[in-house]
This record gives structure tokens, C-alpha cells and sequence, in this order.
DNA sequence: GATATTATTTACCCTTTCCTAACTTTACGC
DNA sequence: GCGTAAAGTTAGGAAAGGGTAAATAATATC
């Protein structure tokens, strides 16, 4: 049974991973908000538990183990979320700092009801696959909304921020999953974009956003 | 705001209180499974902060402040209790476990939602009032089973312990809330009773179920 | 009322998880 | 390939919340 820091520590470093999983200490350090010898330290105690493979100044990767245990907390994560979206009428601008907290509860029983009431859903309210019970992701290959060209209709599947402030963006301006988008054209020099979508004709978008929309083909 | 620890003494001070709302350091730590001089010392923590009456060798008692941290906790725990077994089918001999954890989120939202999704309910599954928002409870006037006399017809209103092994055996003998109970008889040289209720003519409980049911006349 | 027992308190000590300050590697620019 | 900046590490320390052993106060017994 891993400590509560230590599930963040876990989660933080599956979130941050890039291709090849790697993860620096300095990374971990500013999403964790905590210094970097704490974290140096906590890693160490991770190595140890056989969750981290750690060498002295070379970036951190999880283990099998590691990315399973993860795996199993981030499940907890998005279920909660969904959750909340699909049962208690929150929005998905509401759910991540709920589910920041429900992920560290301990009770198997609570979290297969979840799954089980929700019909074992495979994605949460913002497009991101809830890992198996074994902790298994089934990645889905999504494109970047600002990777599009003009004359393009993709279907909006998910984002890769949960913000509170981004989500109530996007929800200013009418977007949301499983809308139809059409790129209208781009600007080259500061990369915002022209889109249509639902009953809006023309809207502009920043690279900013664009970048943390992720699109499917149809 | 206190931690989860603190939280965890608020509400076994609560819980422990007597009329006078006196509790020895000996009671909290067996409650607890903490040792008295741990205890000892978290409750001058908890006097710092102006939630206990501390006065060295002398019974403890929360301060109105207290009271009401701790009440707000237990509503808290009673919520979420009425929410697992209302709304996502959890058993009342499951739901202890989880809200005991539930209980020490930080989301007045979700609460609050809890609250309203229920229809804003007065008792927990097991009959236990639940403090209002400023963590004052309507006490109700309950008699314990054990104290009915041959020929008496109550009603089954609350039980005062939730361990899953009690109502499993409540659950065993078909004996829920809401539920008519006829005294038939009681025995005095052990206190057991014998009852009607439901589909049951006959049934003998011993004391240790009897003066754990709580009862109102009607 | 003296003594024995029990409850409470004091005086340490330990572990976890964070911190700052200082040191060591590594990586990069030229 | 040398110097420096950035990243990582070590050393030492603090606060929170547990623990034991021993001292002291309160209570119970005779």
C-alpha cells in the first residue's frame, strides 16, 4: 500500500512521461510543487519500493510495476470523474478537484460500483481512456486541433487540460466533445485559427487553445 | 482548517461524549487505537486551537467551536452514508467503511450536492440524525428496545452501533427500520427478549441486540 | 488515612515528508 | 575542451503525529 504523497508522486510521473516515459526531477518538481530534494528523496524511497528505476542524474522512469500502481490511481481519477458528470450533474469544468481527492480512497467495492453504474465506461468527461482494472491504458490516437488545415471537419473528442479556467473557456464559447469543427483558415504568424462549429460560423481560436484540442478524423 | 488526524479526534470526541459531553484520554485512545500519551498531546493541540476544554487530570470536553468542527464532520459522514445507500445501492452494512474516509474530503460542492440529491434527508441509513450546515443536531428522542415491557408495540427506528457484523446480523434476522416490533416476553436472569415482527411470530434476541435498537412509541 | 491501583502526564525518541543551503555532475556555448 | 549555468544530490533540520518508559496525580480499598 503506497502512502498518499506517494500515489501523487506515482500519478505525476505517469502524466508527465513523455514517449519513452521519461520524467526529469525538476518536471516532477514543478507539477508536484514541492522542491526538488524532497523530490530526489521520495524517489529514492519509490527506487526502493520497485516503482521507479532510478540512476543518479539520469531522468526517472516507472517501472511496470510503477506504471500499473499509477495506472490503478488514475483509474480511480477518471471513473470519479465521470462519475460526477454523469450522475450528480456536476460539469466538467467542476470534476478534477473533486477527483483529486476521491482517487486516494481506498475501497475497491466503492470504485467497481462506480464503474459498474456507469455502464464501464471507457473514456471520462474529457476524452482521456480510463485505464483497466489491471491499470492498462487503451491509448487512442487523437490529432492536435491546431495540426488541422483549412477545409478540415473533425469531430472534437478530447482535451488535454481540465482546468477549471480553460473548460469554462471552452464552455463560453460553446464547445464541447463530439462537435463537429471545420477549419475555416490559419494564421501563420501567430498560429490562432478560424473555425466553424455547432451554430457559431466564424470563431478565432489561439494556438493556445487549439493546441489542447485534440481531434479525430470521421 | 484542521488535518485529517484532528478531524479523526473532533469527531471521536463527539461520538464519546456522554450527557455531559465528558470524555477520558483513556476513551479516546481505545477509540482511536492510539496510545494515551499521543493522545495527551494532540489534545493540547486541539486546546491551542480552541477546540477542546482542557484542564490537566480533568475530563475532556469540545469547546462550541469544537462541537461544531465535529458535528460538521459527522454530517459530513451521514450524507455521504444516505448517499451510498439511496443512490448507488451500497447495503447499510457497507457504507460505514467508505464514508469513514469520504467524510474527510474538502468540497463543500460536493456535499451540498449530496444534500440536494437526497432531498436535503434528517437521518442516516441507520436512523442517526444528521447535523444541519452549521453542525447542530436535532437530537430525537429514541428508547432502547431492551427497555420495552411484555405486550409494548414500537417502532424500529435507529441502531446504535453501524459495525458491518451487527447489521449482517440484523440483515440474517430480516429486522430492518421502519419495522413493528411486539415484546412478547423478556427473561431476567439474562435480559434476552422474545418478539413478533414482519413474518416473524416468534424470534429471541439477546441483550446485546436489544439495547443496541432504538425505538419510538407510536 | 495509608497504600495500591489506575489514569494522566512528562520526557524522550522515531518516521514521514517537507524545507534551505551547499556541493557535485552534466550539458552547452564558444 | 573549458567554463559556466542548470540540474541533481547531499547534509542537516523542522513539524506532524505516532511510540515507550517512567513519574506523578487521582481514585479505590482496606
Amino acid at each position: 500500500m503506497n502512502t498518499y504523497s506517494e500515489e501523487n508522486y506515482l500519478k505525476a510521473l505517469f502524466n508527465l512521461g513523455n514517449e519513452k516515459g521519461e520524467v526529469t526531477v525538476q518536471e516532477l518538481s514543478t507539477q508536484l510543487n514541492i522542491k526538488s530534494p524532497s523530490v530526489n528523496s521520495m524517489i529514492k524511497k519509490l527506487a526502493d519500493k520497485k516503482l521507479v528505476h532510478y540512476e543518479s542524474y539520469k531522468p526517472l522512469r516507472l517501472t511496470d510495476k510503477g506504471k500499473k500502481e499509477a495506472g490503478l490511481i488514475i483509474r480511480k481519477h477518471r471513473l470519479t470523474e465521470m462519475y460526477l458528470v454523469q450522475k450528480m450533474e456536476f460539469g466538467w469544468e467542476q470534476v478534477h478537484e473533486i477527483a483529486e481527492q476521491v482517487e486516494h480512497l481506498q475501497s475497491p467495492l466503492f470504485f467497481d460500483k462506480i464503474d459498474e453504474l456507469l455502464g464501464f465506461p471507457k473514456l471520462d468527461p474529457h476524452g482521456s481512456p480510463i485505464p483497466d482494472k489491471h491499470g492498462k491504458i487503451q491509448w487512442v490516437e487523437y490529432t492536435k486541433l491546431s495540426d488541422g488545415k483549412a477545409g478540415d471537419t473533425v469531430k472534437l473528442s478530447a482535451v488535454t487540460h481540465s482546468s477549471d479556467e480553460f473548460l469554462k473557456f471552452l464552455n463560453s464559447r460553446g464547445l464541447h466533445l463530439g462537435m463537429m469543427v471545420k477549419v475555416i483558415s490559419t494564421e501563420s504568424f501567430d498560429g490562432s485559427m478560424t473555425v466553424s462549429y455547432g451554430k457559431k460560423s466564424k470563431e478565432t481560436l489561439s494556438k493556445t487553445v487549439t493546441e489542447k484540442l485534440l481531434t479525430e478524423k470521421i
